[in-house]
DNA sequence: AATCTATATCGAAGAAAAGCTATATAGAGA
DNA sequence: TCTCTATATAGCTTTTCTTCGATATAGATT
C-alpha cells in the first residue's frame, strides 16, 4: 500500500532539522519538559507557542513557523484555547510513519 | 540511549528529499529496479551510479552528489569495482532509524 | 602509449529554508 | 472602550540545497 519512503518525504522534511526535531522530542513528553499551564493541560490539549519559544531560545515568529510546518506535515495538531495555540504531537501520525520505517527493512516488494 | 528525533537528523536530513527517498527504495529492492550487471552482483555489491543515473533522469554529477549524501548519513555503503562504484543500502543503520522511531512513540523519558 | 569509460570534483546559478525585526490581529481583562 | 497579551503575518537578509556544465581522475582496454 505505501509507497516506500517517497511517501514519506513531507513528514521527513518537517522532522529533519534539528530544531524541530527537538520541539517533537519535547512534545511527546510534556509534562517532563514545560511547566504547567494556567489554561490547556499539557498531556491533553498540548504545549503553547510560547513555552517552546522560550525553550528553544528562538524568536517567537521563528518557532511559529516551525510549529506550522509540523503542522502542515501532520506532526503535531494545533488547538486554539482564549489567546494561545497549544501544540500536540500526533501520536497516530508517529505511528504511520514508524510503520513504514518497518516495512522498509523488509522491503523486497 | 536515544536522545530522540534529534539523533536522527542526519539521517532525516538526507532522507528528505524526493531523489535521494527514491533511491533508497530502489536500493532496498535492486533486482526489481535495475537490470543485471557486467561487474558486481546488485544483491551483494550494490548498483553501480550508471544506472541510478539512468532511473533519476538527473545528471551524473547530480547523482554523485546525492550518493555521497546517503553516504555521508551513513544510510548507503559504497564499493569500488574496476571503474564502477556500487551503491548497496545499509539495512542495519535502517533498522536502527526504525528503532529510533518505534522509541518515539511510547516516549515518555 | 593512447583511448575510452565511469565516476568525482569544481564553480556558478537559481531555489528554498531559516532566521530576524517590525507590525498586525484576536481575544481577555480592566 | 482601552489596553494588554499571545500568536500570526510581512518583508528582508543570510545560509544552505539542488542542479547543472565543464573538466579532472582513475582504471580498462586496445
Amino acid at each position: 500500500m505505501s509507497n516506500g519512503f517517497v511517501d514519506m518525504v513531507p513528514a521527513l522534511r518537517a522532522l529533519a532539522n534539528p530544531h524541530r526535531a527537538q520541539i517533537m522530542d519535547w512534545l511527546l513528553d510534556p509534562l517532563c519538559h514545560f511547566p504547567p499551564q494556567r489554561d490547556g493541560c499539557r498531556l491533553k490539549d498540548g504545549v503553547c507557542v510560547g513555552f517552546i519559544t522560550d525553550k528553544t531560545g528562538l524568536t517567537q515568529p521563528t518557532v511559529t513557523s516551525h510549529m506550522k510546518a509540523l503542522e502542515a506535515a501532520g506532526l503535531v495538531s494545533a488547538k486554539k484555547i482564549k489567546n494561545w495555540v497549544f501544540y500536540k504531537a500526533d501520536v497516530a501520525q508517529l505511528q504511520a510513519l514508524s510503520q513504514g520505517f518497518d516495512q522498509r527493512e523488509t522491503a523486497q516488494s
